[in-house]
DNA sequence: AGGTCAACCTGAGCGC
DNA sequence: TGCGCTCAGGTTGACC
């Protein structure tokens, strides 16, 4: 493998190529929006795409079934580019390229034993897709949280992997104002959201997630969730529930968009 | 202690 | 064509 660029979020150590070098995947995983590959020898190798980051596997010559784009067609040299900062050469065969125009997100190794008092994971919310994650649980997350119900949501400490996108969907489908102070979101309306930010989730990550402008599957492949957004990047067009005839307004809260419909989302 | 906001970095898109 | 401005899928740390 080889680092092209070291200087992402956290700075790649020294050692970074000796200790992934050789290494075989025992499994990939994720927690929260990390990308998580255990390699022998009891290291975890942990990735954050960050807003901009890529993954792109090419195949090379006899690549099989990994539904990846061909290495030899795919134009230019592959792992080359500005932005491409870490390239990995694989025994399938086949070329991992990790490209991060904007440098938000990050690779870091940390030994596997400790990950989850490693302070990017130890207090992390609930998964989302979780059993352990419902109505009850985000009943306990959100009280005494005076911060907006979107805020809260984004928080990664109440609830793991929830982005902006998927938050403004969940709220929308819930009828909760973005704007209602967490704590003081009623119960029965938590009894929806629950069940509906799992929904959104699952339906976004069987589209192959949301390409806005420049995200892409590991295949290279765009997303498709945004042909199906309510609320997100709607700003002005008519809010789509049935009945509602309402617009979709954009207001910005922490710093970040917020798409809702101020005229059915009132709880 | 909890909440808010600027900063990190680059590129795309828009109006002029 | 180019300039200047705004905005972007996220997280952190400094500050109130």
């Amino acid at each position: 493998m080889e680092a092209r660029r070291r200087d992402l979020r956290i700075p790649f150590p020294e050692d970074f190529e000796n200790r992934l070098t050789g290494r075989r995947v025992q499994r990939l995983w994720r927690r929260a929006k990390y990308i998580m590959a255990d390699l022998d020898g009891g290291e975890t190798l942990v990735i954050h795409l960050g807003m901009s980051g890529r993954i792109a596997v090419y195949t090379k010559g006899n690549g099989r079934g990994l539904g990846a784009f061909h290495y030899e067609t795919a134009g230019g040299e592959i792992g080359r580019g500005k932005h491409d900062h870490v390239v990995f050469d694989t025994d399938a065969p086949a070329r991992i390229v990790f490209t991060d125009h904007r440098r938000f997100g990050l690779m870091t190794i940390v030994e596997t034993a400790v990950l989850e008092s490693h302070k990017l994971f130890k207090d992390l919310g609930a998964e989302p897709l979780s059993r352990q994650f419902d109505a009850e649980y985000l009943k306990g997350a959100l009280r005494n949280k005076k911060t907006p119900i979107k805020s809260a949501l984004l928080d990664q400490h109440v609830i793991a992997g929830m982005g902006n996108i998927y938050v403004c969907e969940a709220l929308w489908r819930s009828r909760i104002s973005p704007k209602r102070q967490a704590a003081r979101v009623k119960a029965v309306q938590i009894d929806v959201l629950a069940p509906a930010i799992k929904q959104v989730l699952r339906e976004a990550v069987r589209a192959g997630g949301s390409s806005l402008r420049d995200h892409r599957q590991t295949n290279g492949e765009l997303g498709y969730f945004q042909k199906v957004f309510a609320a997100y990047d709607r700003e002005g067009q008519p809010c789509m529930r049935r009945g509602c005839h309402g617009r979709i307004k954009r207001i910005v809260q922490s710093g970040r968009s917020t798409f809702y419909c101020p005229t059915c989302q009132v709880y």
